[in-house]
DNA sequence: CCCAATTGACCGAATGC
DNA sequence: GCATTCGGTCAATTGGG
């Protein structure tokens, strides 16, 4: 078994890589205190999470077999069940590039208040479906920023709380998948670029700005995390918020870094 | 007229017997 | 192995801008 089917693919593989190190370096200069906004934190966070998962994906697709480095396989997202015909989706054509089932096969989920429902994504919503032993429905979105994006997650009220919802992330988005890494001024807050107009690449902010509780991995495992969610298209009500993503996105960044879970260490290898 | 939400129907996976 | 249940998606219909 080849490692990669192409020098090409290799480089690319490294590319990516690097630009995670680059984005991981950039972000430990943001850590130190006072140094930067959350918003800066979690849109470098999102970027590196967008590196690796472009990393995994070309291992995958490279053909390595089914080993991708120990370190960062599976961190914030979750691959799902890698059965090779398993139909995330109920679609096993086989139309479907490998690359298109892995894009499906991530996953992630979180909770939000109902107010960070939105997260600057566009969504259409495609379903609805009464759930067992649960209250309240499970709404069913998929992206709209691109054509064909696969990317889609749901929307579940809580019933312990109904001014949250469970978000529960299911592809990845393919309307970007290549965004260009941004230079980052500490100084400048990279809020500039991601606030203008309603287009903002939203890629980047995307799951990271409101992060909620935790992390899950859904896969075959029992971990999970959580991750973010919002969506510009809708609100399902009203509800007052408790706005302290902050201390969320802190716990996230922890255990984003912390050595007791591997699975999370991105930044090992550098 | 176009786009998005709603909703019933259908299909496949999971589970129990 | 089969039947049933449940979750996820599709697609027709409807409503709003």
């Amino acid at each position: 078994m080849e490692r990669f089917p192409s020098d090409s693919a290799r480089e690319n593989l490294e590319n990516v890589l690097k630009q995670g190190g680059e984005l991981a370096k950039q972000l430990q200069l943001h850590l130190e205190p006072q140094s930067s906004s959350q918003e800066t934190l979690f849109y470098l966070l999102n970027e590196i999470l967008n590196t690796y998962d472009r990393a995994l994906a070309l291992l995958k697709h490279g053909g390595t077999g089914g080993g991708a480095p120990p370190g960062f396989g599976g961190a914030m997202v979750a691959v799902m069940s890698d059965s090779p015909g398993s139909p995330l989706t109920g679609s096993p054509h086989s139309s479907h590039s490998d690359q298109e089932d892995e894009a499906r096969r991530i996953s992630l989920e979180k909770r939000v208040p109902s107010s960070q429902l939105d997260d600057g994504h566009s969504w259409r919503k495609y379903g609805q479906k009464d759930i067992l032993r649960s209250n309240y429905p499970r709404g069913y979105y998929r992206c709209t920023n691109g054509k064909g994006c696969l990317a889609r997650k749901q929307v579940q009220r809580l019933d312990e709380d109904p001014t949250a919802y469970e978000v529960t992330y299911k592809g990845l988005h393919t309307c970007h998948n290549n965004p260009p890494i941004p230079v980052i001024h500490p100084q400048n807050e990279l809020n500039k670029p991601l606030s203008h107009g309603n287009q903002i690449n939203q890629s980047q902010q995307e799951p990271f700005l409101n992060i909620q509780t935790s992390l899950k991995i859904i896969g075959s495992s029992s971990d999970t995390q959580d991750h973010t969610p919002s969506s510009s298209n809708f609100n399902p009500e009203n509800n007052p918020i408790f706005s302290d993503d902050h201390l969320l996105c802190e716990d996230y960044l922890l255990d984003f870094m912390n050595p007791a879970a591997p699975e999370l260490n991105f930044f090992n290898d550098y």
